[in-house]
Formats: C-alpha cells, sequence, structure tokens
RNA sequence: AGGGGCGUAGCUCAGUGGUAGAGCAGCGGCCUUUUAAGCCGAAGGUCGUGGGUUCGAUCCCCACCGCCCCUACCA
C-alpha cells in the first residue's frame, strides 16, 4: 500500500533500499540500549563538560529523529524517547564512511539507534557524540510541521499517534490519566476495595436511564445491549458477599456527542457494605483532594480561567440550591418549604416557564403526567447546575428520578442520594442503595409502565431475585473518569481526554480528492 | 436535529472575480559545534465534492461531505 505524499513515501522507500544494498538490515530486530533519552538527562544532565570529558560516559540510546541538522560532513540531530529529547553529534571522521552514508540516507521520523558518549557543545548542550549508528525503523512517511506540529483537531484525533509524537501535551494528557486511575486504584486497593470485572454486553437494560447500543451474538441468536451502567451486577457481587468491590471500565451510551459527551466513557464505580451516602460524601472528598495534590501537586487547580479548590467541597440539598440560583429576572424564588409541598414544584415551574418565554431560555416540560420530583430535578438542571463551579456535593434527590437509591428515612419523596458538581460537570452520582426487594419492584415496573426510549423494557427479575438473597445496607458511588481528567489536566473538551474519540467514519479514499473517478457513489 | 463558522501544497498558514503564494518537510548543490542551522537552485496544487451565476469561479450562489462552536438531546 501506498500514501500521500506519494513522492515522499517513494523518495523514503527508495532510501530503505539503498540503505540495505550498503549492508544494514532494514528491520532489525533489537537493539540493546543502556539509557532512554529521559534517563540520559535526568542521570547525567548535571554532569559539566569537563566532568564528561575526564569521566567518560558511554551510552547506547534509541529513539526517533525529530530534528536534523547536517553540516556537510558533520551533523546534528535530536532523538525523542521517553518523552525526551538528546542531541546526538555525528562527524564522518568518527563514524568512517559507511555509518557516514547511512546517517545521510536517514530522514526527520526514522528510529535509530546511537552509541557513543556524552560531552556537552559550545552552547553546553548534553550530547551523545556518536561512534555507532543504526537504523532501527525507516519511517516511510513524514512527520507534521516540526515547529506548529499537528493543529488540525480532526487529524489529531484520527491519527492520534502523530499528535503524541509530535504535540508534548497530548503525550503529558494521557500519561496523567493513566497516572490517575493508578491512583484510584491505589486508592481503593488500600482499602479492601477489590476490583472486578462485569459483564459489558447485557440481555437486559439497566443502572441508568440512556439510550443503549444493540449488538447480537450469534450462536446463542440474541439480541445484546453494551452496557449503560456496571450497577446491577456490582450489587449482585455484594449480596455474594464482596463487602467492598470497584470497576473502572468503560459504558456506552447511544446518545448526542459534545464536550463533555462521548458514546464511550469510563466509569469508576464503587459500592461498600454497611455503608451509607453521608460516609461517601467524605470518602470523595478525600479521594478527590488527594488525587489533585497527587497529580496536580496541589489541592488548588487551575481550570481555564479558573481556580478550582479541592480542598472545600461545598453540600446542598438540591432545594436549597433551587432557590439559591434562582434567577432574579424570574421574580421571587421559590422557598425550601414551597418545593416540598405537594404541588409546590410546579407552582415554581409555572413561574420559570414564564420568565423562560419572556426570553429566559429553554421551558421545562410541564405535562400534567409529571411528578414533582421529576419537575424539582428539571428546575435544579434549568436553574443550578451550571453555577456549581467550585466542588458542590447536591443531595436530597427526589425519588422519583433515584429509582436505584435508598429513601430518607425522615421522607420517603427524597432519596439519600448526591452528585458532585465541578466547573459545571456533573463529575460523581453516589447513594445509599435500595436494597428492599418489593420497592425495587415497584420502582422497576413504575418505570417499565412509563416507558420512553431510554427506559428500560423489562424488569430484571435476577436482580430483584438477588435482592431477595439480602444485600447489606450498602453505599454505591460512579466517578466520569474521563471529565474527572479533564479537570485534572485542565482539557476542555472529553476527546482531548480519550485517546482515539469516536469521530464519523472517513470517507474511503478516492470519493474526495485524490484517487481516480469509477469507486462509485460517497457514501449517504 | 437547528443556528453559526471553517475546509487552499504532506504540515502550519497567507491570498484574489482574470489558471495561486510563504515557511517547514521533500529533491539537487555547498557547508566538520548546530539547535526553528545557513546559503544557492529546482519541484510540488482538479483551492473538500458536485452543480449554478459569469466571457471567465479557488473567490459569488445552491446542495452534499467532513470538522469545530452554540443550542437541543443526555441521571
Amino acid at each position: 500500500m501506498e500514501f500521500e505524499p506519494l513522492d515522499q513515501f517513494l523518495q523514503r522507500r527508495k532510501k530503505l533500499s539503498e540503505i540495505e544494498s550498503l549492508g544494514h538490515a532494514p528491520y532489525p530486530h533489537k537493539f540493546a540500549w543502556t539509557h532512554t533519552a529521559r534517563q540520559v538527562a535526568e542521570q547525567f544532565g548535571h554532569r559539566t563538560a569537563d566532568q564528561l570529558s575526564s569521566e567518560r560516559v558511554e551510552v547506547r540510546v534509541a529513539g526517533r529523529i525529530v530534528a536534523l541538522r547536517p553540516h556537510g560532513k558533520a551533523a546534528f540531530a535530536h532523538l525523542a524517547g521517553d518523552g525526551a529529547r538528546l542531541q546526538m553529534y555525528i562527524k564522518l571522521d568518527v563514524v568512517g564512511e559507511q555509518a557516514y552514508k547511512l546517517f545521510q540516507l536517514l530522514d526527520l521520523g526514522d528510529i535509530v539507534g546511537v552509541s557513543g558518549h556524552l560531552f556537552r557543545t559550545k552552547t553546553n548542550e548534553l550530547t551523545v557524540w556518536v561512534e555507532g549508528l543504526e537504523l532501527l525503523n525507516k519511517a516511510l512517511l513524514p512527520l507534521p510541521e516540526k515547529w506548529h506540529g499537528l493543529a488540525d483537531v480532526e487529524m489529531r484525533y484520527r491519527r492520534r499517534y502523530l499528535d503524541l509524537i509530535v504535540n508534548e501535551r497530548a503525550r503529558e494528557i494521557f500519561l496523567r490519566r493513566a497516572q490517575i486511575t493508578r491512583e484510584l486504584r491505589r486508592f481503593f486497593d488500600e482499602r479492601g476495595y477489590v476490583e472486578v470485572e462485569t459483564p459489558m454486553m447485557h440481555s437486559i437494560l439497566g443502572g441508568a436511564t440512556a439510550r443503549p447500543f444493540v449488538t447480537h451474538h450469534n450462536t446463542f441468536d440474541m439480541d445484546l445491549f453494551l452496557r449503560i451502567a456496571p450497577e446491577l451486577y456490582l450489587k449482585r457481587l455484594v449480596v455474594g458477599g464482596l463487602d467492598r468491590v470497584y470497576e473502572i471500565n468503560r459504558n456506552f451510551r447511544n446518545e448526542g456527542i459534545d464536550a463533555i459527551h462521548q458514546p464511550e466513557f469510563t466509569m469508576l464505580e464503587f459500592y461498600q457494605a454497611y455503608s451509607d451516602a453521608l460516609e461517601l460524601m467524605d470518602l470523595t472528598e478525600e479521594l478527590l483532594r488527594g488525587l489533585a495534590e497527587k497529580v496536580c501537586g496541589s489541592a488548588k487547580i487551575k481550570y481555564g480561567e479558573r481556580e478550582i479548590d479541592f480542598s472545600h467541597f461545598e453540600r446542598l440539598s438540591m432545594r436549597d440550591a433551587i432557590h439559591m440560583f434562582w434567577p432574579t429576572a424570574a421574580g421571587a424564588a421559590p422557598s425550601v418549604a414551597e418545593l416540598a409541598r405537594k404541588g409546590g414544584p410546579r407552582g415554581a415551574v409555572a413561574r420559570y416557564n414564564a420568565f423562560a418565554r419572556s426570553g429566559g431560555g429553554e421551558t421545562i416540560d410541564d405535562a400534567g403526567t409529571r411528578s414533582d420530583g421529576e419537575l424539582t430535578g428539571d428546575l435544579f438542571e434549568a436553574v443550578a447546575e451550571g453555577h456549581l463551579i467550585q466542588p458542590t456535593f447536591i443531595y436530597d434527590f427526589p425519588t422519583e428520578i433515584s429509582p436505584l437509591a435508598k429513601r430518607r428515612e425522615d421522607d420517603p419523596s427524597l432519596t439519600e442520594r448526591f452528585e458532585l458538581f465541578i466547573a459545571g460537570m456533573e463529575i460523581a452520582n453516589g447513594f445509599s442503595e435500595l436494597n428492599d426487594p418489593a420497592d425495587q419492584e415497584r420502582r422497576f415496573r413504575a418505570q417499565v409502565e412509563k416507558g420512553g426510549h431510554d427506559m428500560p423494557k423489562e424488569v430484571d427479575t435476577d436482580y430483584i431475585r438477588a435482592l431477595s438473597h439480602g444485600l447489606p445496607p450498602t453505599a454505591g458511588e460512579g466517578i466520569g473518569i474521563d471529565r474527572l481528567v479533564m479537570l485534572l489536566t485542565d482539557s476542555h473538551a472529553i476527546r482531548e481526554v480519550i485517546l482515539f474519540p469516536l469521530l464519523r467514519a472517513e470517507a474511503p479514499e478516492g470519493t474526495s480528492a485524490e484517487k481516480s473517478a469509477g469507486e462509485g457513489e460517497p457514501p449517504k
């Protein structure tokens, strides 16, 4: 197969065969390196020119050539490896004609191994004095522009490998993402949680309200859903005596794509027996504060123009938040008591919608079938959510919108549930788990009866059976890892923190500019 | 899904109703301490795709494709 830019592709392939005819293997199997470029910098970066000349340091380093400055019979180049760059200096009269000929056939992007000793140049840059040079792999395609790198966002996502080579920030984001998941695992492992993996292919939807992807198993001739949440399986495990479990893995939701939504996204979910939502809020604070300190070096982090302080978490009931953030232009804010009264939320929605219709934004669906709890949730989203910049727990979620959460003992219209908002994004959702099988069955049936494309079509009876064997009082929580990584890397699009985000399929080559006609119609 | 924006050389970007330009990369030449190396020379393009207006379209209009932003959807 050949790729654009064809002239350069063919040119490089020709050089490769010239290298072969010089007697070099085109694709050697290994290179015995002693240091990465980063290790050289870390271990010898402080040595002076004098120290290096009196005490020779021999190194063998492999990497990709990312800069090339030939000067006739000598040359400088930079090798990139392990996220660092290391300069090398190669001279004809040092390496000999054969090796220098090889060098002259090298291009930006080629992967080489060099051996030699370290020295400092006139400008005091730590450099390998090359005595031996081996081609490890010839790049047949050129790197993006060396100064501006790869800026086209579409190309950065589609060809993430180039983004990672050329844009240091991309590399840093994904290294930090790995650090974050590593720290999360450490946090839970230290506290006696067991990491588990539960099915991603479900025959019954559950654990969240979302539209699923559907797939099919041939042998069983069975339709399956890609999971929208692992929740119901994880709680089965708690029934089974795994008192503390967590899973970090993908969920799939067949819904919109924007700056904070991707169809494939990573959630941490964890469950602990003999606990409740209140304890989870404390645990979450500890987790996130520690994570920010560990990963960003401080509990106060920069996010865009703002500073977010993980050392203090606000706690507001949903009704408090509605009252507090009620737009002044919408008239008197509903009191918490009014929102708690039967029919109160409906009255507040009526006032809000009057305001919305006169230019305040979108109205809330106030159809007669909608419950006070649903209306309360909608009011919260319309009025308060966007204001929650500093870490804020919203608690006291209405029962109608919390089908898996345990009711408050003193108020069955509310659940022991919270969500955590930071920078206007929902980051976490946790609650005391409903463990009354009869109540759970009633709420499942209510969902199925209600219908709608994002509601379960059938009751997960095995889950009810599991609850009937006894789920201890348990608290559980989900944390959106992608959004958390966004916060901790100062990224403002979820695609920046997902290596290969979903994009529309690329038009096959030939349908656009480059190839001959006759390939047929462009896909519709 | 609706509104707005963008699409020019491999990459980063200028530009114009009269057949298109720079830097980097690539090619040829010179150059033994450079670092966005330098100097000289040549090459590279169906200006996203298709249609229309026009004597003439990369530019104006329409449709389509792709990406981005906003809104909607979204526990």
